[in-house]
DNA sequence: CAAAGAAATGACGCGTTGTTCAAAAAATGA
DNA sequence: TCATTTTTTGAACAACGCGTCATTTCTTTG
């Protein structure tokens, strides 16, 4: 009777619920991907992840629940990424390089989930009664006064020009590489999201005008 | 019985009808603007605009059908106020300067709406089996490239320097401003859409690093 | 004014979907 | 092995919403 768990490591039997969930998420993550949260039924769920549809009320309250599990997850790992590229090491303009460089390879190892992503956190998503987009507009404002943070201390130390705003410039930045990766996903042959980050980076660190 | 309509005025029947028409349609997008597509019923849309559900019926095929024509006209509109800034008078500077005010303007006077606007042109939007987001995303490149001209022609006449591909720097900039409006949706008194376009357009015409 | 035609109405049919729960199956342990 | 507990299952339920169409209401015309 193995009551007691240790903090490292589960269970057997919580461990095996553990895949299970997972199991039932990555199905539910390619099918909401695909088609969406209205055109994605519980049923169609629990097919694919071949369990009953009992079973997907074990592990999650509702259909909302489930989304919103997903999401955040996803989401969690996205966020580290990112801030591991923004707070590694290197100097402004290295760690902005990273930024625009990880961008990228997360979203060509995740393609699934960009368009849910993009939905979620820019766009207006109405899927939900009590807004998940509220929940990730706050993490994606927080990410960016960290990403700012970065603009700022380029400033502080002379290797910036204080052209605007650091958290306007953050804004800018992460719009403008979402807006180049959904154009990739829209036609990546006519729009490849370049190899090298100074070709999106180069908009905003050389001037349009000369000086 | 008047049969014969003239080219300019239609019969009083016909007009009336596009009254109606134009009622259903603003009660809709009060709706869909509020509660996303597939939060709004029939039933509603018919309660709203003071109509009974079959009579929906009489101007669109089906829900679909409405939805469709009420984004399309209402991106017809938004078209034609940024086509006209960046082909109106002016040199390029200054025609850029319009189309970030203009951009403003436009969504200040149809806030409702422009979440929805975000939702169907910038994320993926699910909520049609034919996409609409396709249609969309069509006439966004399209109009993409007429703005891209614009910095195209800057750097013929030496106005502005090379700094990246006209298409990229058309891309980010409608990217960029997208993005401080839907900031400025979020909270207007922590990010207020800037007055001076320039605000904006700084962060194309001067460069982050010193020359 | 009355008959014929046109338009508007909204209750209902029908398919779909989220959720429940009693029964079946599997796991456990003595 | 078998009684007991735990987990899984999927048919049944209830709610909902799109779209239809028989009926009513309004308009036109003779």
């Amino acid at each position: 009777m193995p009551k007691t768990i240790t903090k490292t490591s589960l269970s057997r039997r919580e461990r095996e619920k553990l895949r299970q969930r997972k199991e039932i998420l990555a199905a539910a993550l390619r099918l909401f991907s695909e088609k969406g949260y209205h055109n994605v039924s519980m049923q169609e769920i629990a097919e694919t992840a071949e369990f009953a549809i009992g079973t997907l009320y074990k592990f999650f309250q509702n259909k909302e629940d489930l989304y919103k599990a997903l999401v955040m997850e996803q989401c969690d790992r996205f966020e580290a990424a990112f801030l591991a590229a923004i707070e590694g090491p290197g100097d402004e303009i290295e760690r902005l390089r990273n930024f625009v460089r990880v961008h990228g390879d997360m979203f060509r190892a995740n393609l699934s989930f960009i368009r849910l992503f993009l939905a979620e956190s820019k766009g207006a998503s109405f899927n939900l009664k009590a807004g998940l987009d509220e929940d990730l507009r706050k993490r994606l404002y927080g990410f960016l006064e960290k990403l700012a943070l970065v603009f700022e201390s380029g400033m502080n130390n002379q290797r910036f020009q204080k052209i605007a705003d650091p958290y306007a410039l953050a804004v800018a930045l992460d719009s403008v590489i979402d807006s180049f990766l959904l154009h990739w996903v829209a036609s990546p042959e006519r729009h490849p999201y370049p190899e090298d980050p100074d070709v999106i980076l180069n908009i905003f660190f050389k001037g349009l005008i000369p000086p």
